[in-house]
Order: C-alpha cells, then structure tokens, then sequence
RNA sequence: GUGAGAGUAGCUCAAUCGGUAGAGCGCCGGACUGUGGCUCCGGAUGUUGCGGGUUCGAUCCCCGUCUCUCACCCCA
C-alpha cells in the first residue's frame, strides 16, 4: 500500500471545519488591519534561504528540501515564508506602493526533521509581514492582531512572551561578555551548553537542563546590554501594551532561531502542546532586505504554525458545529433505469433547486427502500428528508419529513420552496457559527 | 541525527505460557411489498507493518527494517 510519506498526513473531514474555521478567522482579522494576502511559490532558488534564514542556522544547514533542476539550478521546496515576502517586496518595488506594506500568507512549509506532537515536515503556517516602518507601533499593532486572533478563534490560556535581542550596534558586544562569561563557567555546564558556547553561545540561555539553570541565571542579559537606540525602542512598545492592559512576559533568555532577527522577538505559548509548546512565533528583522539585495526596508512578522494552533483548540475544547445536510432526498423507484425513472427526475430536479436556495442538500446515487433511505438520512443527521415516490409523483407534492420534530407534510414544488424560505434555521445557523 | 515505547479488520481493542485470529463500532444485505438513528439474523474485509532467523510449526521468541507516538536537538 502506498501510505503518505513520513511527517505529511491527510487532513480529513471533519478535521478540516477546525481548519476552514481558523483560516476564516485568519482572513477576518487581517482585513479589518487592512493587510493583503500575497501567495509566494512553494520553491525558490536554494541561495535565497541561504542568505535570509542564515547559512548556519540548523534550518539551512540540515532540514531543507534541496534539488536539483533539470538545468543545474538548485531548489528548495521553501521553510519559511518570509524570505519569500521580502524577495516579492524587493523584486517588485513594493516599497513604492503608498503606505506601509502589509501582507499576510498562509500555505505549506517543508523542513526535514524528526516528527513528534505539533511538529511535521509538511507544516502549514499562517503568517504577516510589515515591511517599511521601525516604529513599535508597528510591532504593538502586530501583537494586538495576533491576540485578535487567537481569541477571534477560541483560544483561551496562551501567554505571549516577549524579548528584544538588540541590533548591529549592540548585539556584537553582548556576545562577546556572553562568550567571556561562558569561558568562565565552561566546566560546570552540560555537554550541550559548552558545544554551544562556541558555536551559538545565545542557545545556551534556552537550555533547559536543571543542573545549568542557576548558572545560566547569572550570564548577563540581553536586555540589559541593549544600545540606547534599542532601549527605547524596547520600552515604547512596552509602554503601549501596558496602556493596552495587554499582558505580557520579558523573558530575556528566549532566543529565536532565524539569523534576521533584530530587536523585538516573541513567541505565544500555550500549554498541552507538549514539548513544541509555541503556537506562533516572530521578529523584527531590519536588515533582512538589505541582506538580500534590496533598499533599507526594516519590517517585523510572524508565523503561526496553524497544527499547532489547531491542536491547541482542540485541547481548549473547541470543536466547530458539525456538517450536516439540510435535506437528504429520498427517492423510490419504480423499476426503471434511473436517467429514465420519474422519481430519480423530480429527486434532480428538486435537489438542483434547493441548492440554488443555499440548503446542502444530499441526493444518494442508488435507490434504497424507504425505511433504510430514511435510516442512512438518520445517520447523517440531516434535518429532513424529502420523499419523492409514487404516491407524491401522482399527486403532485412530496413529503417533506422533519426528522427532529417527526413530522411530515405534503407540499408542492413551490410550497418547498416558501417553506425553506421562512424556515431559514439550519442555514442561519451555519452563518451564525461564523462560517463566512 | 540520538533515545524510549508501540504496530493484530476501516476504527477501538482482545487472544494464543509458540499450534496459522476474535469482539464491539462501522459497512453491505435480509426480516420490513412506502416511513428513520432500535431489534434480530446473515455477509464481506486481515498475507497479525515488512524481511530474515530459531522451530515440526511464529501473530507470539530473536535480529534487521519501515511507520507511528513521545522526548532530545531545533523550531511554527
């Protein structure tokens, strides 16, 4: 048998309402911030990844999807979306655009890691891209969209963590006392923590190991060691969340694992993820255009990783309303060959106009007798169940049965359509349940 | 890439101290010649993940491999 590959899977119904649900969200939120959607494509050229995530970052160095084209060319089935969004911005002069650029995405990525809860190498992220602005109002604005969001979908108990990891004028230095200090501790820290040290001293803040917690709790933090520039920035965006009264933690020992980012990072977790308890993550990253080859652009986004966002709605307990059809056409044949059979005609026929009304509406491919067609419209849940045989083709109106209530009533073709008219329930329902 | 646990019907699981598998749900049909989610009866579906070894004989024991799950690493 041929099984999906290793870390991608099917997503099926009625899973996918969860996900139709909070993309809908999604879109909802990012028009009312006046942010347009931009579809990059699944793969670009390999040097692009390499040169705006970071050659060094485990990312490029050992989970891309690398090829080769049949002209000797090399792609990659894309990580991440915003080298894409920067590359779109530079190559079309997006900047001349009036205003700040706003763009959202949402689609597949690819790395090639060991799959475990909320973690796949086929994932889907929902992300934005502010490009054009250092403000922090900028990066304010961003947080509230993101909290519209989360809640927008039902997501309750998530904290949003926040950091600032300076910029080209500040961060050089910092690491240097980071590594001096490091020196110092060497010894006493975990295997890890001392590879670390020399290859990326910042991660040796996010070990969790037990034993290096009070030693790490002693190195010098970032924030701390921020430039003036950097500091102020820092604090504004601070200031206007707690004008907000939106809540937040400083966690100075968070560290991000894209080499672009500047200044503000966060993450918002939630717990009952497991160990990938990050539902969204992201950045400022000012010089990223620049590092690509296009003007000063300094922009701030995030990505949410929607498996992990769903998962985290569903151990919140939010599960959307099920499908269900509104009408399930039962039809009793009189023998003939269906395309010929006057019932299975009036089914069709009736089953067109209904769906034109806006009602789903199941039409069964082969006839059954009455009472298993009426077993199979129980079992679907659906709402009524039309009946269309002999009896109703002789007089003229079918038998509509409301399969809640248990009753039934004979109408006429246009008697069905006035009923569904000013019975607009299960369709009212749906719209209400915030399916656009 | 490393470690641990697990793979038996579409789903959830049982079983054999080694003697080639069952239940519930679901599916299909009948009881029921036009009135439902019930009941009863019947039916289909498994090379017991795959490959090898031990054995008279392996779903069970051993080795390998694949996949899944969780964790490390890293990240969304």
């Amino acid at each position: 048998m041929i099984r999906a590959i290793k870390g991608t899977r099917d997503l099926l119904p009625p899973d996918t309402e969860l996900w139709n649900r909070v993309e809908a969200v999604a879109r909802a939120v990012f028009r009312t911030y006046n942010y347009g959607e931009i579809r990059t494509p699944v793969f670009e050229e390999t040097q692009l990844f390499a040169r705006g995530v970071g050659e060094e970052t485990d990312i490029v160095s050992k989970e891309m999807y690398t090829f080769e084209d049949r002209d000797g060319g090399s792609l990659t089935l894309r990580p991440e979306a915003t080298a894409s969004v920067v590359r779109a911005y530079i190559q079309h002069r997006l900047w001349e655009r009036p205003g700040l650029t706003r763009l959202y995405y949402m689609g597949p990525m690819f790395r090639r890691e060991r799959p475990q809860k909320g973690r796949y190498r086929q994932f889907y992220q929902i992300g934005a891209e502010a490009i054009g602005s250092e403000s922090p109002l900028v990066d304010a604005e961003m947080l509230q969209m993101l909290a519209d969001i989360l809640e927008g979908a039902g997501l309750k108990q998530y904290e949003l963590r926040l950091n600032s990891i300076g910029d080209p004028a500040c961060r050089p230095a910092y690491l240097e006392r980071l590594r001096a200090e490091l020196g110092k501790v060497g010894e006493q820290l975990c295997g890890d923590c001392r590879r670390r040290a020399a290859t990326n001293p910042l991660r040796v803040l996010d070990c969790k190991i037990p034993a290096d917690q009070p030693i790490i709790e002693r190195l010098p933090r970032v924030t701390d060691c921020l430039c003036a520039a950097c500091r102020e920035h820092f604090e504004t965006l601070q200031a206007v969340l707690r004008q907000r009264g939106m809540a937040y933690t400083v966690v100075p020992r968070m560290v991000r694992g894209l080499d672009y980012y500047t200044r503000t990072t966060f993450e918002f977790v939630h717990h009952g993820l497991g160990a990938q308890n990050a539902v969204l993550g992201g950045g400022r990253y000012d010089g990223l255009s620049e590092a690509l080859g296009g003007p000063k652009a300094p922009g701030i986004g995030f990505s949410i990783g929607a498996d992990r966002f769903v998962l985290s709605l569903e151990e919140s307990g939010v599960t959307p309303p099920a499908v269900r059809p509104d009408v399930y056409m039962v039809w009793l044949p009189a023998g003939e060959a269906p395309a010929a059979d006057p019932a299975f005609r009036q089914a069709d026929e009736m089953a067109r106009l209904l769906r034109a009304a806006g009602l789903v509406v199941e039409l069964p491919p082969e006839a059954r007798k009455i009472g298993r067609a009426l077993e199979q419209a129980g079992k679907l849940n659906a709402r009524y169940a039309l009946i269309i045989g002999e009896n109703e083709l002789r007089e003229g109106r079918y038998q509509l049965k409301d399969l809640e209530q248990r009753e039934a009533r004979q109408l006429s073709r246009q008697e069905l359509l006035e009923f569904f008219e000013n019975h607009k329930d299960t369709k009212a329902q749906r719209h209400e349940e915030g399916i656009p």
